[in-house]
DNA sequence: GAATTAATGTTGCAATTGCAACAAATTTAA
DNA sequence: TTAAATTTGTTGCAATTGCAACATTAATTC
């Protein structure tokens, strides 16, 4: 039994009162837009209610690098180094989000919320989870060459499939600055891959061969 | 305040009531041995009561990776990918072990221990801590060039320090795996830092000069 | 549905990196 | 206090990568 939300195991009515007591706040985006930005000082968490968005920085080259994909119900905020960097949320689609301060979070609540200690089990969890997601990307980040790099991504990503088959969550653009490697390199690399069997690609849909 | 230890704010008595209640088990370690290894299924967690280690890998080439860094109260094991990673932990000094199953952490507890919320409070800021340590590390492996890798993690060591300097935690072999990079490309860039006036060093003694 | 913008695909070339193979210095162990 | 092992420092060379500059195709916008 996977927490997916950080409300989970909470009744709809009793939600509304936590979010009352929280004074959390509900804020819409659409596409494109910014969420937040040079979170220097941030000390509120957001949860994606509905819609998707990434977590972006640009280094002072110009470079862009994908820090996260955002999806329903994740939990972002918390993840913030305090390093000289420009971080930004952007949204990738229309986009509702839910802003808590994280003091309400972590502290016991003085107005003794009943379900304040599921809450907090459900972020703990959460947290995990995403503790889990940053190692497989570490993972990923740390191999030396774009090859090693691309084939343990697609092995992550075929991992649920029995086909060793599954659709690019990412436009191939996207997916070099996730992986924080040149587009042009990458295209050739993952050539390079097709031709030597590695990898068959229809579009965005990659099945892995042999490995 | 931050928090330090999962037992922060519990007395002394209360925890080895709680130990016993979660069935936790100490366990020692001489400097240089594996304290867990191949951790696919590991459904502990580990708390370094005394000592220092690190997580490692080293995958198909041989290369090791130093994932992280592990100190007094560091706690680890919700941390691993189930990818198909040879992950252990190495003591880099004598250590003493503290192994807790994960469900008692994260479930109340049937029995009702007074202080299972402080702990899950305290749990869950190590975990935010934790989020915000491999985050910056993401940061550091992200950038594209060894020398743009040396600098950002410079620049996070001196962080704290006022002069700009700081001492290496590492010996340079294990700050290129830290890196993953190769440790002989990585002396001929410190050495070009050093030439370009960016850097002193003087042992593992390092000053940032300008930027 | 035409025009504009963004994504994909490709290549030559220069710069960076990893690898291998050492010597020298330092640390650890016997 | 030697001997052995590890770390640091260095270099040539081949392989990989990033960059720039395109052409082509697909997706958006007006």
């Amino acid at each position: 039994m996977e927490v997916k939300s950080i409300f989970e195991g909470i009744e709809e009515e009793d939600i509304k009162k936590m979010l009352k007591c929280f004074d959390a706040k509900t804020r819409t985006f659409k596409k494109d837009r910014t969420i937040v930005t040079n979170i220097i000082n941030i000390k509120m968490i957001g949860i994606i209610l509905e819609g998707t968005a990434n977590v972006e920085r640009y280094d002072y080259n110009g470079n862009r690098s994908i820090i996260e994909k955002l999806e329903k119900n994740s939990v972002f905020g918390e993840v913030f180094s305090r390093l000289g960097s420009d971080i930004s949320v952007i949204a990738t689609s229309d986009c509702e989000v839910l802003f808590i301060e994280y003091e309400h979070l972590i502290k016991r609540c003085k107005k003794g919320c009943i379900y304040h200690s599921i809450l907090t089990n459900n972020v703990l969890q959460l947290l995990s989870k995403k503790i889990v997601d940053l190692n497989k990307r570490l993972e990923i980040l740390s191999k030396r060459t774009i090859r090693d790099k691309l084939l343990s991504y697609f092995e992550l990503l075929a991992n649920n499939n029995p086909k060793r088959s599954f659709n690019l969550p990412f436009t191939y653009t996207d997916l070099a600055d996730y992986l924080s490697i040149d587009r042009s390199a990458m295209m050739r690399e993952i050539k390079n891959l097709k031709e030597e069997g590695f990898i068959e690609t229809n579009g965005k849909k990659i099945t892995l061969k042999s490995y």
